[in-house]
DNA sequence: AACTATTTATAAGA
DNA sequence: TTCTTATAAATAGTT
């Protein structure tokens, strides 16, 4: 449409390209509306210009984003969701297996139940308990960091690689409130789980 | 464009909506190919037709949905994985109340460290961490349950409560996919973990 | 932002 | 669905 051009390639000057972005912007915009409201469609358009603006359109009948993301993960079975709830999983089986070590353990101090026990047994009972909970407190201290470091690196590492300055500034707050949330919740905590 | 039409409605008859929905969605995902192309634009278009078909466009410069959402959730301070991973703290803290506990068990053992231990007191122990043992057995039956309840709930509760009848047909598979997908999940863990 | 000359998209019909 | 065609819309280049 428009005089000329029919080519689809990047628009190499920034003001032609800045003024073709907003018309088609607003032209795409149009076009997903004018769809979900005459074909009965449900559709989410996001969408981040060059500086990292971001627009989105997600039509009426849909509750939420998440909400068509989860159709979205469902209908393909791409991992969306899921592999978070995988690592939840695993996080769960390790506290299952490190649930059976101390299980074990225990059991070890009830086998001779109702007999007398010696000093040197006992002694080797609490070495073992002791050792078992050395492990849990590592872990733990390993796990609670490797948490926070996951999610420093989820949201610092995914945006700094892609936006310009001026997105950095606007970001920073919502990088800081991450933080302040995430080291606040270890208070109170000296202990720390975790198995391997 | 075309003869005639203007108006932006539903358009009842079926098969007409059935055709327009093709030339659209053609259009919709052509103009948002050539946005992405020409403006240096990230996008991502999800669409699921009325009858639950999905069709999606993800601008080749982006590397999955999962990374666009991610950007949306941090520019809009939705909460979309926020919420998890506040779920994935709350688990970790009562792992390490769990924790806790069980080394005030383990410290009681080891206050006469090197004195005697008499078989009452040594029963009385016993009974302390079987009983530890105990909540922590518990509490991961409940954990492990509230986890897929939660899984259920997000997924199906949101679903049903907007959706027309049409849509639910379309969406039963679906639904069956997760839950199946949900119980699978708990195989080979007899132990389970939590708290309170 | 606005204006148009043109190109595109598409409604209707086949 | 797919094609054709008349026409409405979108938009490139310009002001």
């Amino acid at each position: 449409m428009g005089r000329g051009r029919s080519e689809i390639k990047r628009i190499e000057n920034p003001t032609q390209r800045q003024s073709t972005f907003y018309k088609r912007r607003d032209g795409l915009f149009k076009k997903a509306r004018e769809l979900s409201v005459l074909c009965d469609v449900d559709l989410l358009l996001l969408l981040f210009s060059a500086s990292g603006k971001l627009y989105h359109y997600l039509s009426p009948t849909v509750p939420s984003v998440k909400e068509l993301v989860e159709r979205y993960e469902a209908a393909t079975h791409t991992k969306v969701w899921t592999d978070i709830q995988q690592e939840r999983r695993a996080e769960l089986a390790q506290v299952a297996q490190m649930c059976e070590l101390l299980e074990r353990e225990l059991r070890f101090m009830t086998v001779d139940d109702g007999e007398q026990y010696t000093v040197p047994s006992l002694e080797l009972l609490e070495h073992n308990l002791e050792a078992a909970m050395h492990k849990v407190r590592c872990e733990k201290d390993r796990k609670i960091g490797g948490e926070i470091n996951y999610l420093e690196n989820v949201i610092r590492g995914r945006q700094e690689e892609r936006y310009g300055l001026c997105d950095k500034l606007a970001h920073s707050q919502t990088l800081k409130d991450v933080e302040a949330g995430s080291t606040s919740h270890n208070n109170g905590l000296d202990l720390k789980l975790g198995f391997n």
